[in-house]
DNA sequence: GTCTATACCTGGATAGAC
DNA sequence: GTCTATCCAGGTATAGAC
């Protein structure tokens, strides 16, 4: 899932601006993937970004606004790449074939992503409301995009009735999110693990009987 | 956890200093559950404890010992849990009973040391592997207990040849760790959240065909 | 055991030269 | 656009009175 040259919220700017700040993003990610907010500094992003802290300043406001939009790219890599991909369907696809569309690419999402991805699952409940008002937004709306598929797969009697979509969908996500702490591309693809999640989750783990 | 009896007239490690050292260590839970290992001060911790910050090193020698102290606590609280319930099931008791029953422990103990196990979660990932010496053992500990149990479990052919331990459980521990961030104990009772994560862990959530 | 006082350092942030 | 230099608040940790 490649990026798109310009994200459409960030105001049009110079060449030599937008390299810059898409560095001190990469390095501010990075740094919070592995150390959460409190342990990152502006001197030690500056650093992996190649430039002085002070100068930080010149492509954003403050520290929060840095991690505003971390989490906010980390985010809108996710709900674009399930977007898309649900879009890609036919529309006469089954429920059962949008959940498991859906999965696959959160999870090659997340997974490709890894420090945006992960700096925003790790950060997210480590910062004030106040510091992250646009990927909050995001977030609810992803939810709710999940929360509605399986609503309406199981109103189609797609998937049990006696489930309570409001456990499953947390219990689901959570899963699928927490893969950012463990996963190891040198280990196995991510399609192993994608199909893998899909068919515990449409059978469970019990041998058929 | 009662003191020995101890003639008055020896001194000993006393009840002052136990009940200090638990309310730091609970302040310190609460606050790293809630900001991280970074955000979190030893001036908050102490407000939080009712001392003073500096008062704080007649208990402990720095910073890095309290937290791998509250990650300790935190393990040890939930592999505990479980390893009692298993011991408690009868010895001929099925792989597929052990395993609902290590997940219903396991959910029972995390949400129920809310900010030990939060703040266990949460810190894991963000500190330096030099200050999480004593948690780090025990939680190593912890997964070989499950892997072995779901490995054993697959021996005897009461979970499905087909899937992989080493995928299966991590998906599974993520899905159930992760309901410290979404878990309301004012919204449904613990042991609905088990009994559902067991339903869909066994038969999936696809309808009975 | 806890306090007060304080040393020392590193954090985010700003100003002005280039 | 980036640098250097710097301010000051707040961090961990220590010392010694009580």
């Amino acid at each position: 899932m490649s990026e798109p040259a310009t994200p459409a919220s960030v105001p049009r700017r110079g060449r030599k601006s937008e390299m810059s700040r898409g560095q001190i993003l990469d390095a501010a990610a990075r740094m919070l993937r592995r150390q959460g907010y409190g342990s990152t500094t502006l001197r030690s992003i500056a650093e992996v970004a190649g430039i002085q802290a002070g100068s930080i300043y010149y492509h954003f406001a403050s520290k929060d606004e840095i991690m505003d939009a971390v989490m906010e790219r980390g985010v809108r890599a996710v709900i674009d790449a399930v977007r898309e991909a649900l879009d890609t369907l036919p529309n006469d696809a089954s429920h059962q074939r949008r959940i498991e569309t859906a999965v696959g690419a959160h999870l090659q999402a997340l997974l490709s992503h890894g420090d945006y991805t992960s700096a925003s699952i790790r950060t997210y409940g480590e910062v004030p409301v106040a510091f992250k008002q646009k990927s909050l937004q995001l977030q609810q709306t992803y939810v709710a995009l999940w929360q509605d598929m399986l609503a309406a797969a199981q109103a189609d009697g797609a998937i049990r009735q006696d489930l309570d979509p409001h456990i499953l969908r947390p219990l689901l996500l959570g899963s699928l999110n927490w893969t950012v702490e463990w996963y190891d591309p040198n280990q196995r693809p991510v399609e192993d693990i994608a199909a893998q999640a899909v068919d515990m989750l449409f059978h469970g783990i019990l041998p058929d009987s």
